[in-house]
DNA sequence: TTGTTTTTAGTGATTACTTACTTACTATTA
DNA sequence: TAATAGTAAGTAAGTAATCACTAAAAACAA
């Protein structure tokens, strides 16, 4: 037996975590399916309406009135507008966390950068996920936090990526690169024709030539 | 004669450049002269809670409150709210365009660049200039509009850094480097426990030896 | 006095949220 | 099976508080 059981523990660990990962995304599932019609309109107008014009300076009754749907119902499904808010972000959670999935679980390191690079341009492939996150983004400077922890597991995949390609300081290049990530996607939702393209395929050159 | 006489319109239109914006810089520090106590306690406080609680959900009430003065001084001065903003945001630009002067003038290639990331640690280096970062980049986020004029001149001399110093893509570097400055703000306003001085250094080391 | 700065006391519009009520469906009981 | 009871979904019309903004008077300085 050449593992030491600390090594097999983390792994176990690892394993548990993705597993409760596929968990989360099962039961959201089956809670969308579970929400009314006019429950999900309110969702997808809410989503679209934060993304576009910000959490505060979207009201409660303009939600309501473009979803086709009184305003005390929001609050009776969502108790009140952070609630609705929640709601919101919780729904597009499961997107980020697919999306993850095909990077945490590839073991071939160019691969993983490769995934990473990639997700930048998935994030956008159509309106409802590029709104979504946008509103990630957007809420992060309205109210002032960042979600580290989603980002963990990609993390952590990309250290051992650099590591097994010979990098000097891998913890510090995954960092790296995600902190780009986020430049680019500041980039990307504010700058008007940025060039993502451009961009995604010189990090290409520059981690995978 | 060496120089080609578009190289030598388009070098008298960059000194140009550089004197209007010593020229904004002076005009600027008069105008803050001439203003009132009052009217400057307003400009600070406005600053202040715009950078902590965002533009629109910071109302001129609160504003007017803290900074001890009559609500109705704000509009006598500033017109309306959005010719606060406008006032706060144009305080703080010539304290941008003073950092980014000593950018532009030096010629060193390595200087630039570790100039470009010393700029990185310098906008935090007080709380007020601090606050200006902030306002700036919620500012971006709240009305999706990114200012990509005012870097203009760090990229142009991040891109003859990278020229001279044998880049095979100076422009993309230039841009890549701006975009990770981005993403290192991000982090830097919205992440509890980032390690600024971490990421630069690790910075320094890789493009500077 | 004269001109500027500042405050007081408002304006209508909009905000998040509540109330009282109806409708539609489901489970239970006779 | 049919009548009844209970629940969740949904609405219209409000609430007080807050919003940006204004007009007129008051305080102040030259």
């Amino acid at each position: 037996m050449s593992f030491s059981p600390l090594l097999k523990i983390s792994k176990l660990i690892c394993i548990l975590k993705n597993l409760a990962l596929y968990l989360q995304v099962i039961t959201h599932f089956y809670n969308s399916i579970l929400m009314t019609d006019k429950q999900l309109k309110i969702l997808q107008v809410a989503l679209e309406l934060f993304a576009k014009n910000g959490y505060s300076s979207t009201s409660t009754g303009k939600i309501a009135k473009q979803a086709g749907v009184s305003e005390g119902l929001i609050f009776r499904h969502f108790g009140n507008k952070e609630g609705l808010l929640e709601a919101v972000l919780q729904l597009g959670e499961e997107k980020i966390k697919s999306l993850f999935a095909e990077i945490v679980f590839e073991t071939e390191p160019k691969e993983v950068i490769k995934k990473v690079l990639e997700l930048g341009l998935k994030m956008i492939e159509n309106k409802e996920d590029a709104d979504f996150w946008k509103l990630q983004y957007k809420i992060k400077w309205e109210v002032e936090r960042y979600n580290e922890q989603k980002m963990e597991p990609v993390e952590h995949a990309l250290n051992q990526a650099f590591l097994k390609l010979g990098y000097k300081s891998p913890e510090l290049e995954a960092k790296l690169l995600l902190i780009t990530f986020d430049g680019i996607a500041t980039r990307y939702f504010l700058q008007e024709n940025f060039n993502l393209e451009g961009i995604v395929e010189f990090l290409h050159t520059k981690y995978l030539t």
